[in-house]
DNA sequence: GCCGTTTTCGGCCCGACTGTTTTCAGTCG
C-alpha cells in the first residue's frame, strides 16, 4: 500500500470524525499524521514490516496512530472509520466539498433528514427545507445551490498531477511486460492541460495483448469498460479516472501519437492541410490520396515534416495560431525545466511550511538550483503565524548572515505579503524594503465585485517594494473559481511598474493559467515560475508551472527565474 | 492523538466574516 493511499484513509477518517463532532485536537492529529505520511520519503509499509524499525520515529506518529496504520495496512480501513461510516453515509465526505456546508451543518442535516446524495441535498434547498434547521436560512440555501452547480461542473475532471501519477504508475507496470518497447501518454495530459478528463496510454511492441491483460488485471482497475484486441478501457483508482490503453504497431506509432494527442481542433486543421496537399491523415499514418501509399507514420516529426511543418510541441496544439506560426518558421523557443535556475516562492516552519529553511535549501540544491527565495506569510495570515515587521526584518538580517556563511545555494530573503482588503500591503514599507523579494498575494475577501477587486490590486501595485503578483487570480482548480477583476488593466499597470506576474506552479493552482499568460506576455509582462512549496517534495511541482508557461508560449527570456543569481539580484534591485 | 517536559498531564488554534441572530456558532483561510 502506497503512502498516499494510507494518508487518504486518515484524511477521510478525520473528516468523518469532524462530522461526528469529535475532539478537534484528535482530528488534527489524524490530519498531521496524514501529512507526515504523505510526505515521508520511505514506504510506511516497509517500515511497519521491519521489526527493527518504528513508525513512531516519524514526527506526528505516536502509539495511537501506529496502531491505526497497522490496521489500515491489514484491512484497508480502520475501526474508527468503519464505525463512523455506519453512522453516516459515505457521501457525507462528498458533502464536505460543498462550500458553505461544514461538518456541523452536515451533521445537523443528517440528524433531521434522511438524505445521502447531492441530488437530495439540492432538493432540500429547492424545497426550502434547509432553512427550517437552526442557523440555516435562505442565503445559505442559495449558496449551497450555487456550490452544487460548481461541484457538478468539475466532477469528471482530474488534476494534471493526479493523472500524471496514474500514467507514470501504469507505464512502470507495462514497461515490465516482455516485448513492450514504449509506453506514452497522449491526449490532454501530453498537451499539459491543467485538468484531464481521461487518460490515453499508447503502447508499442510485438505483444500488445499481454499489456492489455496486465492492465485489466491491475489491482487498481475498478471497472473494465471494454476490452478488445487492441484497446482496453477501465476506471482506475478510487476516483475512477477513465484510462484507455491502446496497443499499436510500431509503424503507425507517430501517427497515433499525433492523432491521440489532439487537440481535436488542432487535428482538424492539420488534416485539412493534408487534404489540400493531396494527402490523408489518420491515426494509422499519412497517405497519398492518389495511390494510397504511405508517406509518414512512424514518427510525429515525420508527419509534420511531410506536411511542410516543423514538429509542433504538444503544449501548443490548441489551434490557436501554432500552425500558422510553424508555417512561417516563428514557433517560439519554449522555456524548459532545465532553464529554471531557482524557485522564488516557498514557505518554511516559520509560518505554515513543513520544513525548515535549511531543509528547503538542501532540497533545492538537489534540484540543481542556484538560488531560492524564502517567502513566508505575513501577519494577516494569523492562522499561519505570519511574520510581522519585526520578524520580517530579523529574517532579512538572518539571511544576509546565512549567505555570508554559505549554504551552498544563494538565499533571497522574501515574503508573501497579504494584499489587504483595501489594497494596502500587510507590512510597512520600511520593513518590506529590507527584503530581497516581495510577493503580494490575495488570501482574503475574494468575493469582492470586479471593480473593487481591480482597485484593490491597482493600489497594491502602487507599493514601491512589490516585486511579484502571487497567484494573481486566487483560483483553486476544481475547487474555487478565480476572483473577478479587470485583468488587462492590472497587466498594463504591472508592466508599467515593472512588477512581475507569478505562474504559481502548484498543481492545485496553476495561476496564472496559460491563456492569461499568453495574453499578458503580448502586453509585455514578465513572469516568475514558482512552486509555493510548503514541503520539500512540492519543489517537484515546478514542472507544472513550466508546462503552463509553455502553453502560454513563453520562452526563457520571459521568465525571470531563468536568470543566473547575479543577474536576478540586479533585476530584483531595480524596479522600472 | 501527539508532544514535551517545569515527565505522565496540559497545551495544541487564530481572526474575520457571514448569516443568523439579538449575542454568536459555523465556516473559511
Amino acid at each position: 500500500m502506497e503512502n498516499r493511499e494510507i494518508a487518504r484513509v486518515l484524511w477521510e477518517t478525520a473528516d468523518l470524525m469532524e462530522i461526528a463532532g469529535e475532539d478537534s485536537f484528535r482530528i488534527r492529529s489524524y490530519r498531521n499524521g496524514a501529512t507526515a505520511i504523505e510526505g515521508h520519503p520511505e514506504r510506511i509499509e516497509d517500515i511497519l514490516r521491519d521489526p527493527e524499525r518504528k513508525v513512531t520515529d516519524i514526527s506526528g506518529i505516536g502509539k495511537g496512530l501506529a496502531n491505526v496504520l497497522s490496521e489500515i495496512l491489514a484491512t484497508g480501513s480502520c475501526d474508527r472509520r468503519d464505525v463512523l461510516l455506519q453512522k453516516f453515509p459515505p457521501t457525507a465526505l462528498e458533502f464536505l466539498k460543498i462550500q458553505g456546508l461544514g461538518p456541523k451543518g452536515i451533521a445537523l442535516i443528517f440528524e433531521h433528514y434522511r438524505i445521502s446524495t447531492i441530488d437530495e441535498l439540492e432538493r432540500l434547498c429547492l424545497e426550502e427545507k434547509l432553512r427550517t434547521l437552526p442557523r440555516m436560512g435562505a442565503k445559505l440555501e442559495e449558496k449551497v445551490l450555487r456550490s452544487i452547480a460548481q461541484y457538478r461542473q468539475r466532477t469528471g475532471r482530474y488534476l494534471l498531477s493526479y493523472a500524471e501519477n496514474i500514467a507514470y504508475e501504469l507505464s512502470q507496470v507495462f514497461a515490465k511486460v516482455p516485448g513492450v518497447e514504449a509506453v506514452t501518454a497522449a491526449g490532454s495530459l501530453r498537451r499539459g492541460r491543467e485538468t484531464v478528463g481521461d487518460l490515453d496510454l499508447l503502447v508499442t511492441g510485438p505483444n500488445p495483448t499481454a499489456v492489455l491483460e496486465q492492465f485489466v488485471a491491475y489491482p487498481k482497475v475498478d471497472e473494465v469498460l471494454g476490452r478488445g484486441e487492441n484497446k482496453a478501457s477501465a476506471k482506475v483508482g478510487h476516483e475512477g479516472l477513465q484510462v484507455d490503453v491502446r496497443a499499436l504497431p510500431k509503424e503507425s506509432f507517430g501517427a497515433a501519437m499525433q492523432y491521440f494527442t489532439g487537440s481535436k481542433d488542432h487535428n482538424v486543421a492539420i488534416r485539412t492541410r493534408a487534404v489540400k496537399m493531396g494527402l490523408k491523415l489518420s491515426e494509422y499514418g499519412l497517405y497519398r490520396v492518389e495511390d494510397n501509399s504511405k508517406v509518414a507514420g512512424e514518427t510525429e516529426a515525420g508527419i509534420y515534416q511531410a506536411l511542410g511543418l516543423p514538429w509542433i510541441p504538444p503544449e501548443l496544439r490548441e489551434n490557436c495560431g501554432e500552425i500558422e506560426a510553424a508555417e512561417e518558421g516563428r514557433l517560439p523557443e519554449l522555456v524548459e525545466l532545465k532553464n529554471i535556475c531557482g524557485d522564488l516562492h516557498m514557505h518554511t516552519t516559520e509560518t505554515d511550511g513543513r520544513a525548515t529553511l535549511e531543509e528547503m535549501a538542501q532540497a533545492a540544491r538537489g534540484h540543481g538550483y542556484e538560488y531560492i527565495a524564502i517567502t513566508d506569510h505575513s501577519k494577516a495570515l494569523a492562522m499561519a503565524n505570519g511574520l510581522d515587521e519585526a520578524r520580517a526584518v530579523a529574517f532579512a538580517k538572518q539571511v544576509r548572515q546565512l549567505n555570508r556563511n554559505g549554504l551552498g545555494i544563494r538565499i533571497f530573503s522574501g515574503i508573501e505579503c497579504d494584499i489587504l482588503r483595501d489594497g494596502a500591503l500587510d507590512l510597512a514599507n520600511d520593513a518590506l524594503a529590507e527584503l530581497d523579494v516581495v510577493i503580494g498575494s490575495v488570501h482574503s475577501h475574494m468575493n469582492l465585485e470586479a471593480a473593487e477587486m481591480t482597485d484593490r490590486l491597482l493600489r497594491a501595485l502602487e507599493c514601491p517594494h512589490l516585486r511579484i503578483m502571487g497567484h494573481p487570480t486566487g483560483r483553486m482548480l476544481l475547487h474555487r473559481d478565480p476572483f473577478p477583476f479587470d485583468f488587462e488593466r492590472i497587466v498594463t499597470e504591472a508592466v508599467r511598474r515593472g512588477v512581475w506576474l507569478e505562474i504559481n506552479a502548484s498543481p492545485e493552482r496553476l495561476d496564472l493559467n496559460s491563456a492569461m499568460v499568453r495574453a499578458a506576455q503580448a502586453k509585455g509582462a514578465r513572469f516568475t515560475i514558482s512552486t509555493d512549496a510548503h514541503h520539500p517534495k512540492h519543489l517537484y511541482s515546478m514542472r507544472y508551472g513550466v508546462i503552463t508557461a509553455r502553453r502560454g508560449w513563453l520562452g526563457p527570456a520571459d521568465v525571470m527565474n531563468t536568470l543566473p543569481a547575479g543577474a536576478l539580484a540586479d533585476a530584483l534591485a531595480t524596479r522600472t
